[in-house]
DNA sequence: CATCAGATTAAAATAATTCTAAACTTGACA
DNA sequence: TGTCAAGTTTAGAATTATTTTAATCTGATG
């Protein structure tokens, strides 16, 4: 067994935070950011991306399903087709905006925080809570299989309610 | 963050363990074990659960879909529908004779190994292999939510050709 | 402004899984 | 050993999440 301690989520996004600036997020903010965040990922700005992009980055760290993006959408005014929310977070996830978890088979969750870090996932609720990078210490693994390299290391920590 | 160190699944089965006796898995077992194990676990030795249970656990740990199962069932010329697979495995896990792993969005795999242990998932081919429980160490865990009891931790290593 | 590659979308298709309801089995027990 | 209720199996319909199709738009560029 290696003593490698293997850094979870291999692939980083480029230094880019969804909140970079001094303000807090706030409702009515400038284009500008998720514009350029759009350009620096080679996506046409379009208007359903650059509304998707300001409800998933404009609200601070969310993990949440197409479908749940959608009804986000639905309340916001947003009109967007449930394809186009789909071809949205696959994209943005290709460009290294947004990180897919698995945690449960049923459906897929994307999550807007990229940096590394884990998760707590309340079995009852489907609800997801982020675990920073440095509060969980994966400290051995056994060597990688031969020709193969770590793409990622998940902790998914279940909880259900405390019973008697 | 608390410094408790955690055990990997928390749920262990009554000490049973697939091939419990002296002579490696061969082909014409007594079909006695088996029906034991159901029995144990509450459930009416069916002819189909008999089969499904001998595919299952006479060969050493294995990670499958129910699909998968279905497939090996024909190989072997039993005769089971897919929606009885599919109850089957759920009754299996429910009995705690199976462990239920979310490592892809969209299947569902079952594993026979009832161990503490943990996965490299081969995201390519959608294969799966075994990390020993004390191969892998989750050292360090933020408190638990409050009213929340941990039912398990899963670590997943995503691992892919490596390349140049 | 014309052009067109790329984007959006309604609707159909797919895939995994679950449900339904009818037709069997199983395990008592007389 | 025959009977029967409860538990099981199954074909097929239904459900759900997601993807595909193909037609229609729209953003970027000259
Ligand atoms: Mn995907
Ligand atoms: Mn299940
Ligand atoms: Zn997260
Ligand atoms: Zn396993």
């Amino acid at each position: 067994m290696t003593r490698t301690s293997i850094t979870p989520s291999g692939i980083t996004p480029s230094g880019i935070t969804p909140s970079d600036d001094a303000a807090p997020a706030a409702e009515g903010r400038p284009f500008s950011q998720i514009l350029d965040r759009l350009r620096g990922a080679g996506l046409r700005p379009t208007r359903q991306r650059m509304a998707l992009a300001k409800l998933l980055f404009d609200g601070g760290d969310r993990h949440l399903t197409a479908e749940m993006l959608h009804a986000d959408a639905q309340s916001a005014n947003v009109r967007v087709s449930l394809a186009t929310v789909y071809n949205t977070l696959h994209q943005f996830h290709r460009a290294g905006l947004l990180r897919e978890i698995v945690v449960d088979s049923q459906r897929t969750y994307f999550d807007t925080n990229m940096s590394d870090h884990h998760h707590f996932y309340f079995d009852e609720t489907g609800e997801l809570s982020d675990i920073p990078g440095d509060q969980v210490e994966v400290a051995a693994l056994p060597p990688v299989p031969d020709g193969m390299a770590v793409s990622r290391v998940d902790v998914v920590v279940r909880v259900r309610p405390a019973d008697a």
